[in-house]
DNA sequence: AAACACTACAACCGCAGTCGA
DNA sequence: TTCGACTGCGGTTGTAGTGTT
């Protein structure tokens, strides 16, 4: 990454290294997340509160999974986007371990750089995607509401089944969602089977 | 073996929302 | 009520590594 140097304000730009991860590490094991602004001055980083921010939330964080996103998250990342869109951090929620960034960065390589999916990436799709439903139908019942179990918040969230437009009835999370004509869906699979990442 | 294409990842920027003085 | 600082989010860019032709 040529190009990096020093910010108007001073701040330090580029790839960090090891050392300025250790210290932002400490910084943060000390004093916990936020108060990033107050970093710099309180850690020895001269970093802007902004880019520690960033380092710690899509790189050190404790818990954060390296590698490749499965097949199973890809199928969770397709479905929640029909949902929500480009909503990253929303999504990511729903995805322990990844970052907005982690799930921003997939979607645009396989999703959005070409248009659409390469022959390639199709087949793939198409593979995982059967692989993970393992051919059950969705089975949400279309008049009651449904509790889900979320790992991330570690409780209980409803959800309420909503008929998508080929008719299938699909649970909709209340979460995030202002109002229900806003609504697409989520396959019922995905809170099921999904959640069980096994990773 | 070289050139090119694709993918993964890291990091910056700008904007909008929130909150406290 | 307003304003500025701070924070979080989404968009974008750049580089390195790997695969393919």
């Amino acid at each position: 990454m040529a190009g990096w140097g020093v910010s108007e304000q001073g701040w330090k730009k580029g790839p960090w290294t090891p050392e300025e991860d250790k210290l932002l590490t400490k910084y943060v094991s000390q004093y916990g997340e936020g108060r990033w602004s107050s970093v710099s001055r309180s850690s020895g980083l001269n970093r802007s509160g902004k880019s520690c921010r960033l380092r710690w939330v899509n790189y050190l964080r404790p818990g954060l999974k390296r590698g490749r996103i499965t097949p199973q998250e890809e199928g969770i990342i397709i479905e929640l986007h029909a949902l929500w869109g480009n909503k990253w951090s929303t999504i990511a929620r729903y995805l322990p371990g990844r970052t907005d960034n982690d799930i921003k960065n997939y979607w645009r390589t396989h999703f959005r750089t070409r248009g659409k999916p390469s022959e390639k990436q199709e087949k793939k799709k198409n593979f995982s995607q059967k692989e993970q439903n393992g051919g059950n139908s969705i089975q949400a019942d279309p008049m009651g509401d449904v509790n889900i179990f979320n790992p991330q918040s570690n409780k209980q969230e409803s959800v309420i089944p909503y008929p998508t437009v080929d008719n299938q009835f699909l649970p909709m999370m209340y979460q995030d969602i202002t109002s229900r004509s806003d609504i697409i869906a989520v396959d019922e699979y995905l809170w099921g089977g999904l959640w069980n990442l096994d990773i």
